[in-house]
DNA sequence: TTGTATGCGTTATCAC
DNA sequence: GTGATAACGCATACAA
C-alpha cells in the first residue's frame, strides 16, 4: 500500500493520514519543532523516511520563502581555456560544498549573451533562490540593488568587481598582489636578478594588474630596479609562450627568471626553451600561476602559484548559508586569501 | 507609486489592481491565452513589463507543475583534467541553449560523494525540475524509474549508460566507433601501416572500447593486421604520453602512426619526440581526440577528432524542451552523432 | 471576453 | 502538544 506513495511523492497530508495526526503536527515534526512530543515526532519521521518524503519545493517557498537554491552567477564571456578551467574547478568545489549543506545550485550567466537581459533580475523576481554567489566582475549596480532590495544575501567570489564598490557585501578573493610578490620573491631568492613577467592580455581585469604590483613590490624590497620592458602582455595561449624567443628575443636573452601569470604560457615557453638547448632552471628559472593539473606532468614540471580555491569556495558557501539562516546584521566581510607556492623542477 | 512595485516583485494581484481587471484575466493575458481581448492583453502586458514582473516560481509550480528548471546531472567522479574540461565545455553549451529557451539549470551530481544518497530521488520528490539531462553513465535503474514514475522526461547526453538498457529514452551520443575509425583511416590514408592507439585507463567506460573497435574496423577494411600489442592503456596525462619512449620503446620503434584517444597524452608524446629528434609527422604521424583548445597552439599543432558537442547539446536541449511542452508519446530517439576530423600539422 | 471560487502543499496563527 | 484554518501566488473549471 505504501508502494504507491514511495513512487508518487508523498505529501504531509499523506503522512498525516498514515500517522493519524493533523498536517500541522506533521509539518512541525518534520521541521524538528521541539513542541511536538518525542513519540509522535519519531513516528512521523519514520513514516516520512519510509516514503522517501521530501518537501514540495514550490509549496514551501510559497509559504515560507525558502527555496533551498543558490544562484551561482558567472560571466558568459569567460571562455578562455585557462580561465574557464580554473573557474570550472572552482564550481565543482562550490557544488560539492553546497551539496553537503543541502542546497541546490542554479547555474546562470549574469546577462543573456544575445539580449543582454539580466538573469539576476529575472531570478530574483521569480523568487527562485535564497542567495547569490557571484563569480563575475561586471554585475551592474542596479542588479546588486535588486538583490539587496529582495533581502537576499550576496557573496562575491574570486572575481573582484571592476567598478570597485568598496566592501558592500561579503567577498572572498585570492590575493593576487601577494601571489605576484611571492612568485617574484621566490625567483629572487634563487638568485634571479633580471626577472620578466608575462601576463595575458586582459583589458581591465584587476587580477593581473595586482600581480604586477606584487611583482614590483618584490623587486623594490630587494633593491632591484623595475624595468617596464620586463612586463609583457601576450595572448593567453601555449603558442605565445612558445613564441617569446621570437617576439622579444633581446629581452629573453637578458633575463634569468620568468614569472608567467598563466601556466599555459609557461608550457609553451618550456618547450621552446628545450628546443633551443636552454636549460630550465639552469639558465632561466620559471614559475607559473594557477597550478593547473598539467604543471605536475610537464617536463620540467612547472612551479606555480596555487590559488586557494578550495578554501575560497568553502568560506563563500559557509558565509552565504549563514546569511540565509540568520538575517543578523553582520558586517560584510572581505577577505583576500593567500595563495601558496608549489615548487617543482622549473625553478 | 510604481517604484515600489518595481523593486518588490509584483504579483498578478498587483497588476490586476493597476489594470482594473481580475487576477484570472491577468493570468490569462500573461500566458498568452487567446481568449483575452487584444486591448486588455496589451494593457496588462505593458504593465507587467513596466513592473519587471516575473511569475513566482513556487506558486507557479504548485499550481501548474511547471518549474522552469532542468536538472543537469553529472558524475562527481569525473575529475580528470581532460574529461572535466570536455564536460565543462559541454555544460557551457547546454547552459547557453537552455537560457535561450527560458529554462534554468540546476546542476547536481547523481549521488552524494560521501553518503551515496541519490540526488535524483531528492530532486524529483521535491518537484524542483521539469526534466533530467543526464551526463552520467552509472545512474541506477531505480533512479531512472523514479524519474519516469514522476512523469518527467529524461535525455541522456554524451555518456552511454554502462548497463545498457537499450533505448528507453532519448539519447544523444558522440559516435566513438566512427571516431576511432576516422582517426585510424586518416592515418592509413597517409600511408601508415603500423598504427598504435593509446587510450586512458578507464575500467568500464564504453567510449574508449568503442573507439578501439573503430580502430580495428579501419585496419580490417584496409587489410591491415590487428596486433593487440598496439593497443595500450596508460594514465590520462601528459607524462604518460611523454614516457611512451621508455615504457614501450620497442613498440614505438616499429610504429609509423599513433592515434591518441586523449589529446593530452599526445601533447606529452610530441614533446618527447621533439627531444629525440623524431620528426612529426615525418617519422610518425599523430592524431588526438577531443580537439581541446591547446591542439591549435602546440608545436606541431595536433590533428584531432572533434566531438560534436555543440550539436549534441542542442539536440538534447531541444528534445527535452519538446518533451516538456508536449507530453505526446513520441518514441525515444537515440542518435550517435558523427565526430569530425580536424587536420593540423601533426599528421 | 471576463470574473468567482477552488485547489496546489506548506507554514503560521490561532485556538483548545 | 495538537488541531483547525488562513495565507502564500498562480491556474483553471465553472459561471456570467
Amino acid at each position: 500500500m505504501n508502494l504507491l506513495f514511495m513512487l508518487m511523492s508523498a505529501t504531509i497530508k499523506d503522512i498525516a493520514k498514515l500517522a493519524g495526526v493533523s498536517i500541522s503536527t506533521v509539518s512541525r515534526a518534520l521541521n524538528n519543532n521541539p513542541r511536538v512530543k518525542k513519540g509522535t515526532m519519531d513516528k512521523i519521521q519514520d513514516i516520512a523516511k519510509s516514503l522517501n518524503f521530501e518537501f514540495n519545493a514550490g509549496a514551501r517557498s510559497l509559504s515560507s520563502k525558502i527555496t533551498g537554491n543558490i544562484a551561482l552567477v558567472y560571466d558568459a564571456h569567460i571562455n578562455g581555456f585557462e580561465v574557464s578551467l580554473y573557474i570550472n574547478q572552482l564550481f565543482l568545489e562550490v557544488r560539492y560544498i553546497l551539496e553537503q549543506m543541502d542546497m541546490d545550485t542554479i547555474l546562470l550567466t549574469g546577462y543573456d549573451v544575445n539580449t543582454g537581459a539580466s538573469n539576476i533580475k529575472r531570478i530574483v523576481h521569480k523568487k527562485k533562490v535564497d542567495g547569490f554567489l557571484i563569480v563575475h566582475d561586471s554585475i551592474t549596480n542596479d542588479d546588486y540593488k535588486t538583490i539587496q532590495a529582495a533581502g537576499l544575501p550576496i557573496v562575491q567570489l574570486h572575481m573582484v568587481p571592476r567598478n570597485d564598490i568598496s566592501v558592500r557585501f561579503d567577498s572572498f578573493y585570492s590575493d593576487n598582489f601577494m601571489g605576484g610578490q611571492m612568485a617574484t620573491n621566490h625567483l629572487i631568492s634563487l638568485g634571479c636578478r633580471s626577472i620578466l613577467t608575462v601576463l595575458p592580455f586582459a583589458e581591465e581585469s584587476k587580477e593581473y594588474s595586482q600581480r604586477v604590483l606584487g611583482y614590483k613590490k618584490a623587486l623594490e624590497d630587494s633593491d632591484l630596479p623595475f624595468n617596464k620592458e620586463l612586463v609583457v602582455s601576450v595572448e593567453c595561449a601555449y603558442l605565445s609562450g612558445y613564441n617569446l624567443f621570437n617576439s622579444i628575443p633581446k629581452i629573453i636573452k637578458q633575463v634569468d627568471g620568468i614569472f608567467f601569470q598563466a601556466d599555459i604560457q609557461a608550457f609553451g615557453f618550456l618547450t621552446a626553451a628545450r628546443e633551443r638547448g636552454i636549460d630550465i632552471p639552469g639558465d632561466i628559472k620559471v614559475i607559473g600561476y594557477d597550478d593547473v593539473p598539467m604543471c605536475q606532468t610537464v617536463i620540467p614540471s612547472l612551479s606555480s602559484i596555487h590559488q586557494p580555491r578550495k578554501e575560497l569556495a568553502e568560506l563563500a558557501c559557509k558565509r552565504i548559508i549563514q546569511r540565509i539562516n540568520s538575517p543578523i546584521n553582520l558586517k560584510p566581510e572581505c577577505r583576500y586569501l593567500l595563495p601558496s607556492i608549489v615548487l617543482r623542477t622549473s625553478s
